[in-house]
RNA sequence: CGGGGUGUAGCGCAGACCGGCAGCGCGCUUCGUUCGGGACGAAGAGGGCCCGGGUUCAAAUCCCGGCACCCCGACCA
């Protein structure tokens, strides 16, 4: 491709509505132009890297024993109706009208058609397992759409799902898919992490997530390296540090004027958040809920929220606090009896400790010396903490460090939810019928090129890992208005493209520094340079946007030397 | 949905408090000079200020209503 015939041109300036890397340097390098909130046009630079992901994708699919269809975007309610999830997705989903009033939807996810094609397809163990895929586009009306690619309304999705007799033959395939995926990302040049993950309401049992580790990202991960363990925080289990176990005192009421936090009382009382307890008040679909925990806690929502099995799960309000008996600042588990109806549960941590402090249900006053379960009790103890960097991993054996990255895939088994609800079921081999059981895999392909940006830049620009680069050479013609220069520039673009590289050929009549520049905003992973200068010498230069490497070899090398630039550039 | 912010030339922004002929930089066009890290000079083109009302002799500017977009939180690939 011939810059000088290409769509689309670089900015100089950093666009102003875009703040996070990979955004901002996707609109400095044209390669998409925003149509709404959420919502972007593919140019030519990112398509290509998008179809480079895409190829990647389909080809570890199909090893994996992946069918790849195309099911419709365009759905109608009932669809959703059949398994209740148009509730359940709500707001996110977008609907609209046909002609004659009947309500469709824009998918945003295919379990229940795909269950259909399933159930259609699928009648004996025998034809068991199956496994259908497609990359396509979905349509989620997020409440924020945010960062460019990172998080739109329409995005590129690639979604698996496979079908099984048993839950043995399930958990294979769940393992086979976790290796496509590795095999996905490895293959893109893209580290990424493997943690576990929660599962959500639809409450399978084995959840992984694929994280690209980046700053920017929007998930939190806890790993710990001697023990291997990886999880999103909103899963992670840990070991906090032990609490104090002296010999437990009589509880005592205590003054404490104008004492709101945990800081403040520890302060005021001298002693740390490991010897408090605190109580949250939550509202459960409407039921008030209290969460004990230790004051060095905080509460894994998540956690609480699958527990409780509840559909929305938010801190009551001071009003709803109040009108629940309770008292803003100084809540408590202590003295709060049954009778007012309030579901108590306590975190693990108020079984392990003595003698904390804990609110007293009144203005202005505390308990020190609470014991559980002498002083309070709860209707369940389970872990609700959320885990810590710092504390140890479950098990023991090392502690948590907590990373920040981006969610690119995900993969969980999804057991017979759906097929139940629509009926796709096998005849075993005594005959008896059974729903499916299912596990399905999403990969985010477009944010899969975010990601990769967010991952792979330098102040400059982008640096495309090889094999997801728009294209693998940028040919850059200095002075490219003499004609010696340009002559040898054509030629070598030829030779490259003959060679099978594909190039971008900077043929513009500019200055070195804005063919540089550009070169590097781009990021296409070798430069090759042709000017009088190195013409001269009879050499022409390649240059490794990764690290700067650089290389003089004649005309007549270079496609090789560029083949094997390209082949050390994820070393 | 709550909180914060912004809509003025293709892009980045000033002008707004204090109404008075719409401006700067980049980019674009033409000519000349330059030519290995966003060159220089000269001459040009290009918007009527998000939309709708209102106030006023006069509105980008003041008032009312709307829309859009961005950022922070509750959600997800």
């Amino acid at each position: 491709m011939r810059a000088s015939r290409f769509l689309t041109k670089t900015l100089r300036q950093d666009p102003g509505e875009a703040e996070t890397v990979s955004h901002r340097l996707m609109l400095r390098a044209g390669m998409m132009q925003q149509v709404a909130a959420g919502v972007y046009t593919y140019l030519p630079l990112a398509l290509r890297a998008l179809h480079k992901i895409e190829r990647i994708v389909r080809a570890e699919m199909d090893a994996a024993g992946g069918q790849e269809v195309r099911m419709p975007t365009l759905q109608p309610i009932e669809t959703w109706a059949e398994t209740g999830r148009d509730a359940a997705f709500g707001a996110n989903l977008f609907h609209l009208h046909d002609r004659r009033e009947r309500e469709l939807v824009l998918a945003p996810t295919h379990e229940e058609v795909v269950t259909a094609i399933a159930r259609a397809s699928v009648e004996s163990y025998r034809d068991l397992p199956r496994t259908i895929y497609q990359i396509q586009t979905k349509f989620r009306d997020e409440p924020r759409p945010r960062a460019g690619l990172m998080r739109g309304r329409e995005f590129e999705m690639k979604d698996a799902y496979s079908f099984h007799a048993g839950a043995e033959d399930l958990d294979a395939t769940y393992q086979r898919m976790r290796e496509a995926y590795r095999s996905i990302f490895r293959r893109c040049g893209l580290p990424t992490l493997e943690v576990e993950a929660d599962s959500g309401a639809i409450g399978g049992k084995d959840s992984h997530e694929f994280i690209m580790p980046a700053e920017s990202g929007e998930d939190t991960v806890l790993l710990c390296p001697p023990t291997g363990y990886a999880a999103n925080v909103e899963r992670a289990t840990s070991i906090p540090p032990r609490a104090p176990e002296p010999e437990p005192a009589p509880m005592e009421l205590v003054s404490t004027p104008g004492i709101k936090t945990i800081e403040e009382l520890c302060g005021l009382l001298g002693i740390e958040p490991v010897q408090t307890l605190k109580a949250v008040f939550y509202n459960a679909d409407g039921a008030i809920v209290l969460a004990t925990i230790r004051g060095d806690l905080a509460v894994n929502e998540v956690k609480l929220k699958n527990l409780l099995h509840v559909r929305e799960l938010r801190l009551a309000t001071p009003e709803e606090s109040v009108a629940a008996g309770l008292t803003p600042g100084s809540t408590s588990p202590v003295g709060l009896p049954e009778r007012l109806g309030v579901r108590r549960i306590g975190d693990g941590s108020i079984t392990q400790g003595t003698n904390f402090a804990a609110g007293a249900n009144r203005e202005g006053y505390h308990y020190t010396n609470v014991n559980y379960p002498r002083d309070f009790q709860v209707d369940e103890v389970a872990d609700i903490a959320t885990a810590q960097a710092g504390h140890q991993a479950p098990g023991g054996g090392g502690v948590l460090e907590a990373h920040r990255g981006i969610e690119v895939g995900h993969v969980f088994k999804l057991g017979t939810f759906f097929s139940e609800r629509i009926g796709a079921v096998f005849t075993d081999e005594a005959g008896a019928q059974h729903p499916m059981i299912m596990g399905c895999y999403g990969i985010g392909v477009s944010r899969v090129l975010a990601a990769a940006i967010e991952q792979n830049h330098d102040e400059k620009g982008i640096i495309f890992p090889a094999p997801i680069a728009p294209f693998a050479v940028h040919l850059v013609a200095l002075n490219a208005d003499q004609s010696a220069v340009a002559e040898a520039a054509e030629a070598l673009y030829a030779a490259l493209g003959a060679a099978g590289h594909e190039v971008l050929y900077d043929d513009r009549v500019e200055s070195a520094g804005v063919k540089f520049n550009d070169a590097d905003l781009l990021g296409l992973p070798v430069r090759v340079v042709v000017s009088p200068r190195n013409l001269k010498n009879g050499v022409v230069e390649l240059k490794r946007r990764r690290d700067g490497a650089t290389e003089q070899v004649t005309a007549a090398d270079a496609p090789a030397a560029v083949a094997a630039m390209l082949a050390r550039d994820n070393l």
